[in-house]
DNA sequence: TATGAATGAGATTTCATTCAT
DNA sequence: GATGAATGAAATCTCATTCAT
């Protein structure tokens, strides 16, 4: 979801050059901070090279957003927090069963985040939350909130359907987010590897932590009720 | 862990107060450094802070290390990469079987680095290498490449006495870094935890982790020789 | 008192709905203006500021004026330099005795300026003028001299009717002007208020400042000729 | 009060052109900046000229001053409301009917604040403390209420003497404070004057409003006790 | 005529590094 | 050796003004 769009735009398809450049700012503003924030980090990124990337002026990006820090935050929102009412309504409607759910979950998840720069914001947050309170804060409410909800959704799912070992929940979202923050960490650091290409599947990784998890889950005979 | 001392100071005890302190100038300094760095990232560690912290003034600090970057990478030498000639040593003397080595291994990893503040090196590597080139070159030929040598060394050695299958060494290595760097990212950020407590205990994944590595890479009848 | 209407204005009653608008900009924008340059000053006006109280975009603003200056000018003439012909007319055909004719100009100041948001540009000019010299020479060219030479032909007539004493005239203006700036600058002013209201009563303090002038330029037998 | 020096420090009178230098700073720097302050006002000061006024690079004004409205905070105290305590000791100590007293505080008043530079701050706290409300609340607290209270105890000291008539001591506090805010205003604007020199005397007006004060709070037969 | 998106000079503040003492 | 005052490049954000539409 770009830029809304009021319902007589949608029917008056003759715009202006000025026009069309526009409405794409705030999203050609939000690709070129994704980029840079990922690349850089956030302190290190200059606004004004967030404005050359997006081929406006220092200015312009101002117009758009407040600050820096609103930048940022949008950009959360149209990559992460924005995204989780999509999702959760998209695992209301699952059918099949919660083994199968978690493993579409964590699948799905790489898809959409994990291979995508996205993965990067992550990370980024990781490393300079801590000099960054207003963000973490942000960060944690919009993402890891509604994140380790979902998580735990499901669990409780496979639980209330016997499907799943009767756990602590709060621990087992854990050892479900581990992998995935893991892999997102690896991804964005050439740090690991002495040269060049880092030698580690994340696809066989992720999908051997979903075993391992699953595993955990399992209800064995001779576990009480 | 108050200050690391070099081998220099450890043979050597008999000292004026006076000399005593100006030798420890540079140890007060490193061990403030690595404090902060952990604690703040590189970037957003002003290297006055740094110099409070050990009680000198900044040009003290200046006078000892000609700037932050040489600093951080003496921090560096001090906590990790000056040590492998240590760790080398003790693993050439290691007497058992290579499975107990590689336990051993990452056990003592956990100990001595995992545990401490050195852990934050890495975590802190993989965040900002990206912005300071030369402290990424640094990092990976002082830490990354003398650590998979070490590995190497260890995993060629179960090859070579028909405790490991033969398989690709490099890719195994990878195996065996991975939940370990998990770990230190995973200590040093308060960020994916909505609330409080890390559900996570880890010596007992490190124990798993280390057992999975193992399975796979033992010799099981009917793999080809 | 909405919005100021020229002497054209004023007898040209028959518009269209859209003429009459457009013909009201300026005035609108003049008001606009007025409004908040006393409110913030010059400087911490913003243009937009200025287009937004009156209805209208950025652009447009300036399309009736060239420029913030051009506009502060058009401001200082509609509500101060630009009523000089008629104060002066009126000041003309004013029959009485001169004496009278000084209380009348102090009280119709008070009323048609003292009292309106145009005090608040003298105000402003004292405060800024020294940061926009074009400005206080406008100013001085366009209200300041013109208000000099009225109170100066008042005083002269005084004196040519020997109702006053024959006084340094430029001095004597002074007398007059002071207790005017005074208030002026008392009314726009919160600053010297330790809590809410000011115990000054405008009215009384000038009439008795009238008096003392009056006083002061009274012919008192002993006095040379 | 310029800067607290230790007993050290009066007893080594030895000292570095350096030392010498440091010491001056603060001084050296709140004189530059009550020059630019006054001359331009607050926002249209720009820090950087204080700094080169002061002869020193930008930098070094952050060193010594954490931001411009401390700096400014800083001028008030050194030049206005750091100097109530000696001046409210001074009118302890005063012997002599509470009419000199009054006169004094006046006269003294004016050659202390209104003849100097010091005058400028009022005009410009007048001017520009819409638009900055810390400096405006701190202005009102170590200046005006100060100011106020110095006079409420003369006034108070008048009344309880049978000097003064009972009158409204906060009313009378404003005619005594209305004409040195006057000139301080009135000082400080070319604005005013069409040519050069303004035609009013400060002192003599001042003792004019001094008298024309007094007047009105003399006990007169026939007043209701 | 009217719009409002875009510009970019300019202001405050930070901090690694230097160097006189 | 040790100090800490001084420097100045660099980063964020504002706003008068322009100009394509």
């Amino acid at each position: 979801m770009p830029t809304p769009r009021s319902l007589v735009d949608k029917f008056c398809p003759v715009r202006s050059k000025r026009e069309r450049r526009k409405e794409a700012r705030p999203g050609e503003l939000l690709a070129a901070a994704l980029d840079l924030f990922v690349e850089k980090g956030f302190a290190a990124t200059r606004s004004e090279e967030v404005a050359a990337r997006a081929g406006v002026s220092k200015g312009t990006l101002f117009l758009y957003f407040p600050s820096k820090e609103e930048l940022f935050k949008a950009v959360i929102m149209e990559n992460l927090g924005g995204r989780f009412t999509e999702w959760n309504a998209e695992f209301e409607a699952f059918e099949g069963t919660t083994a199968e759910m978690l493993r579409y979950c964590m699948n799905v998840w790489w898809e959409r985040v994990g291979l995508t720069k996205a993965s990067g914001l992550t990370k980024l947050m990781m490393s300079e939350g801590g000099n960054f309170p207003d963000l973490a804060e942000f960060y944690r409410e919009q993402v890891v909130r509604p994140g380790h909800d979902l998580l735990r959704r499901i669990l409780q799912r496979g639980i209330d359907r016997g499907e799943f070992a009767p756990v602590d929940i709060d621990h087992a979202i854990y050892s479900v987010i581990a992998p995935m923050v893991f892999l997102m960490l690896w991804k964005h650091s050439a740090m690991v590897c002495v040269d060049g290409e880092s030698a580690l599947d994340p696809e066989k990784f992720l999908a051997t932590q979903a075993e391992t998890v699953l595993y955990g889950l399992s209800v064995r005979p001779g576990d009480k009720a």
